[in-house]
RNA sequence: GCGGCUAUAGUUUAGUGGCAAAACUCCGGGUUGUGGUCCCGGCGUCGAGAGUUCAAUUCUCUCUAGCCGCCCCA
């Protein structure tokens, strides 16, 4: 005897149930509306890609561990998209002669990584990606910066809820430069940074004098110590300014931000959450201006951000912010006193359905009673039933369920009622 | 990949080396044209496998899964 089929979704992955799609739905809308309101537009691909598209361009590390990768039937290397972006360059590269630049884009949809599921991380997960393509740096990472906050700010966040850190890659590079650090070891520097807040002082320089003599940092607090380094941190505490000057005023300057080691190649940012009981990033992005090149052709600039479902609902809920769910139940149950009544009161459903309401007709024997309790448990929030009484009248008796009020009603008038109502 | 904790009904949880419990949910009935109450009944290989034992849901080991941390986080 076969052992029998779990019910438990696959490791790391969520079963959306109704209300739980609904929450997520919910979410996603409120930030595809603030995107709208700032002229992006919607794109989508396919989770399938090839897996060079991703070996090009990131750590081999991340590629051969944390993707989802196979052999299909035809012999080509797959991978499930670990993230957007590579996505987003090739279609940009695709078209680079026909495209609009510049793009104002965004794309929601799920991302895979075979990680070890923990608190804020599974393997399937959804996510927003919002990029401004083929602009160089300044009003367009201004946007972006901008745009990152409205699209909290839209979902009920203050700006006492959270803080933009940003920095730059130019400006942690310069540094590096000018401790003196070789490629391989600032690279490992970046590394070392990114985690310096969950260490102590004296861990970190630990570390760090295994790298280089001076830290880098330093470099960075003294303006005066390297000429290049200086004109960096001008630069980005000018972008700084400007952002407090369009009304981004929770965007401060933090040296320890690197946002990985890969495609980045100026500003970059991240947004924390400042309820010290979740002390995560929320989300963050940057400046690419070389991903595209990777296609060929001449570089096309490019700055955007990615916002996950799993952080941001953690982040909407310590804040008690979670939208309301987008409300696409049934307005009506309509009950069926007998069995037999079913056709008729799917014919009278129809004419409903015709006027845009949405109707749960009974399909079951229960009794009325049973139904009116079906229809509380389903919340759905009206109750009428359709016999031979109510064929032969025209009158419709509506029950309101949270109140328990009745009205009786001609049937021609249900549509207006519902519409009302809703 | 490494480590910690956990696993008993659909759910949340008690409990015991010797007959497995409660609450809620669900299903059926009391109650065949309209409300959540109430009453009765039903729904378990105690995560899987092996070991110790007269006897294991309970003790031991292995595995699996979940949660949490590390690594990593594009």
């Amino acid at each position: 005897m076969a052992e029998r089929l779990s019910t438990d979704p696959y490791k790391g992955v969520r079963d959306f149930y109704p209300d739980g799609w609904a929450r997520l739905q919910a979410m996603f809308a409120r930030i595809r509306g603030t995107l709208a309101l700032w002229g992006y537009e919607e794109y989508n691909a396919s989770p399938l890609e090839r897996a060079e598209l991703y070996e090009a361009k990131t750590s081999e590390e991340i590629v051969n561990e944390q993707t989802y990768t196979f052999m299909d039937r035809g012999d080509r290397k797959v991978t499930l998209r670990p993230e957007m972006t590579p996505t987003l360059a090739r279609m940009v590269a695709g078209k680079r002669r026909e495209l609009a630049f510049p793009l104002r884009w965004f794309s929601i949809g799920n991302r895979f990584r075979y990680e070890r599921p923990q608190k804020g991380r599974l393997r399937e997960f959804y996510q927003a990606d919002v990029d401004l393509v083929g602009l160089p740096e300044g009003e367009a990472d201004a946007e972006i910066v901008r745009l990152a906050a409205a699209v909290l700010a839209d979902l009920g966040a203050r700006e006492s809820d959270f803080v933009i850190r940003i920095n730059s890659r130019p400006l942690l590079d310069a540094a590096c430069a000018a401790a003196g650090l070789s490629a391989d070891a600032g690279r490992r520097y970046l590394r070392l940074l990114d985690k310096k807040a969950k260490m102590t002082p004296e861990a970190f320089d630990a570390e760090r004098a295994s790298l280089s003599a001076r830290d880098p940092l330093a470099f960075v607090d003294d303006a005066g110590a390297a000429p290049a380094v200086a004109a960096e941190k001008k630069k980005l505490l000018d972008f700084i300014a400007t952002l407090e000057a369009r009304g981004a005023e929770n965007a401060v300057f933090d040296a320890t931000i690197t946002r990985g080691f890969d495609y980045y190649t100026g500003m970059v940012f991240e947004v924390y959450d400042r309820n010290p009981a979740n002390p995560r990033a929320l989300f963050g992005g940057g400046r690419y201006d070389r991903l595209v090149a990777l296609f060929g052709g001449d570089p096309i600039p490019a700055v955007g951000f990615a916002l996950g479902d799993v952080t941001l609902a953690d982040f909407l809920e310590t804040h008690d912010r979670m939208p309301g769910i987008a409300d696409g139940r049934p307005q009506l149950y309509l009950g069926t006193p007998r069995e037999g009544d079913i056709p008729a009161a799917q014919a009278f459903a129809d004419t409903l359905r015709g006027e845009g309401c949405r109707v749960f007709v009974n399909l079951t024997d229960r009794s009325l009673g049973d139904q009116v309790r079906d229809a509380l448990k389903r919340g759905i929030p009206l109750f009428a039933a359709y016999g031979p009484e109510e064929a032969a009248s025209g009158t419709v008796r509506m029950k309101t369920l949270a109140t328990g009020e009745e009205a009786a009603l001609p049937a021609s008038e249900l549509p207006v009622r519902l519409k009302a109502g809703s």
